[in-house]
RNA sequence: GGCGACGUACCCAAGUGGCUUAAGGGGAAGGUCUGCAAAACCUUUAUUCAUCGGUUCGAAUCCGAUCGUCGCCUCCA
């Protein structure tokens, strides 16, 4: 079956062609270690995952590599020289390296608890900087770069179809200008490959180069390190939707110019996760972490569900409310699942096995058909409530789906009843003791004094349970 | 100023010309079970897709206008 991507490139569903059968070469751009990362960036993040994981369903063998930007993105155009790894370093008083080990650290352990498949290679920036080196060498032998008194710059007047990508109107752009150039660009689009070091100050980050010492340019180090990596062309490169217009413009343009050949094939690109009051935005000072809501009570799990319920290329508006429906949905789906496990023994019904394969088509379907998630979702309720699957076929095909969901439901486990302190189960005692007794009144005050505890009881056939209360 | 996206029930959300006089989930209401709860299960919950006009045998889906919300053009997932 085909898999179908909307394509930047375009603006349309496209089946999607390996350049190698089989195979798929596939680019994400990753975090910038000077802070932690929001669950704003994760949905990117998890929309890259699923994108992975659809691939993987479908049989294909998947070389991942993501960046770590640990060094060039300049905090704004007419900056100082300081980028964000530096003035993260001037506010926590670590070095930039520490801080860079830091907040990868952050970032890796929360995308293992999102359940996130790991590239086959995470790429540093700071440890390809000759390979970049090489790239801004090949534009400048090329004729596609020229020197000023800050930098190295790429020329984009050299290139017919700059901007393609975002179909950019350049001369809007000139006209709408918000920001003064001061420096000495040629042309309002034309960007660093290379920025010196500020004559005055001693960078924490700097390297020589045959034009002199600096950093490189934040957009040098995708292009340099996916042509290592996956070559010259490659099959999909994706981003947030912000990068549409600068940053993968930018390597569109560095590849192009210097391999001579198309860049990537497949550009995909996330929508934002968005509060009441806009976007999210680490500039903006406070954002949601992943920790902040593990803290409330809420499972990794619950957002990723959250995450699956709208498709990727639509903004999505975060609420607690809507984790709070989130973390319903899931925990529904974990009560059934642990049903189903109590009931496959016994094999309830004879299976079916047209149905099953019916049941898989439609999934593969809507994941194929560009990751339509909330439409699988769908398709999996479908099981759930088929009256006509047995329970041992259900389970199986939970978690068949489950490889693409990454909800981690085949480690779905009853709740264990937990060892409450010495003078909760006394209450709970007393209270099965007026259970008993018919003494219901009392048994009802009891269990609500518990609760005001911190526990649950809760009545099963074979006895009672006590859990404790989250959040 | 330029570029772009979006507006489907109380909430989230799929569907983008006939298969749908609109999937799925949450919530709510009623029911089964239980002393009562909780959980689970069953039933019900949009003649209607921002508004107005047009195209068509046929539109939530195409076109136009209007209103509204938002993003980008500056670092950004």
């Amino acid at each position: 079956m085909d898999i179908k991507f909307f394509n930047t490139l375009g603006r349309e569903k496209q089946a999607f062609k390996p350049i190698q059968p089989g195979k798929a070469g596939l680019y994400t751009c990753g975090p910038t270690v000077y802070d932690y990362q929001h669950i704003g960036n994760f949905r990117t993040f998890l929309f890259e995952d699923i994108l992975k994981r659809v691939l993987l369903y479908n049989g294909y063998e998947v070389t991942h590599i993501m960046n770590i930007t640990d060094v060039g993105h300049l905090v704004s155009d007419g900056d100082t020289g300081e980028d964000k790894m530096e003035k993260g370093s001037a506010r926590t008083g670590m070095t930039v390296w520490e801080i860079s080990e830091f907040y990868t650290k952050f970032f890796m352990d929360d995308a293992k608890l999102l359940n996130i498949l790991p590239p086959a290679r995470y790429t540093k920036a700071t440890e390809y900087i000759q390979e970049q080196i090489d790239l801004i060498k090949c534009l400048d032998d090329k004729g596609y770069a020229y020197v000023t008194g800050d930098g190295v710059y790429f020329d984009t007047s050299k290139l017919t179809d700059y901007g393609k990508l975002a179909r950019l109107d350049i001369e809007g752009l000139e006209e709408g200008t918000r920001i003064e150039f001061s420096g000495e660009k040629k042309n309002k689009t034309d960007f660093a490959l290379w920025k010196f070091s500020p004559k005055d100050t001693k960078r924490q980050m700097e390297w020589d180069s045959p034009w002199g010492k600096g950093f490189p340019g934040w957009h040098a180090e995708c292009s340099a390190m996916s042509k290592k990596f996956l070559g010259d062309t490659f099959d999909i490169h994706c981003g947030g939707i912000d990068h549409i217009p600068v940053h993968h413009t930018n390597e569109i343009a560095q590849s192009e110019a210097c391999n001579g050949k198309p860049f990537v094939h497949y550009w995909l690109h996330g929508a934002f996760l968005e509060e009441e009051s806009g976007k999210m935005s680490k500039s903006q000072g406070e954002f949601l972490r992943l920790q902040l809501l593990i803290y409330k009570g809420y499972s990794p799990m619950d957002y990723r569900y959250l995450c699956l319920g709208t498709h990727y290329r639509k903004r999505l508006l975060f609420s607690w409310e809507l984790l709070d429906q989130s973390k319903a949905v899931l925990g529904r789906l974990k009560q059934n699942i642990i049903k189903f496990k109590d009931l496959s023994d016994s094999s309830d019904l004879s299976d079916s096995s047209d149905l099953k394969a019916k049941y898989q088509n439609d999934f593969t379907e809507s994941v194929n058909d560009d990751l339509n998630m909330p439409q699988a979702l769908a398709v999996l309720w479908g099981v759930v409530r088929d009256e006509n699957l047995n329970s041992k076929t259900k389970l199986e095909l939970i978690f068949d789906f489950d490889r693409v969901l990454g909800l981690g439901l085949d480690k779905t486990e009853e709740e264990k009843p937990i060892d409450a302190p010495a003078e909760i189960m006394e209450l709970v005692n007393q209270r099965l003791a007026a259970k008993k007794a018919k003494d219901f009144k009392l048994a009802d005050e009891l269990r609500a004094k518990v609760k005001d505890m911190g526990y649950d009881i809760v009545d099963k056939k074979d006895g009672t349970e006590v859990k404790s209360i989250r959040n």
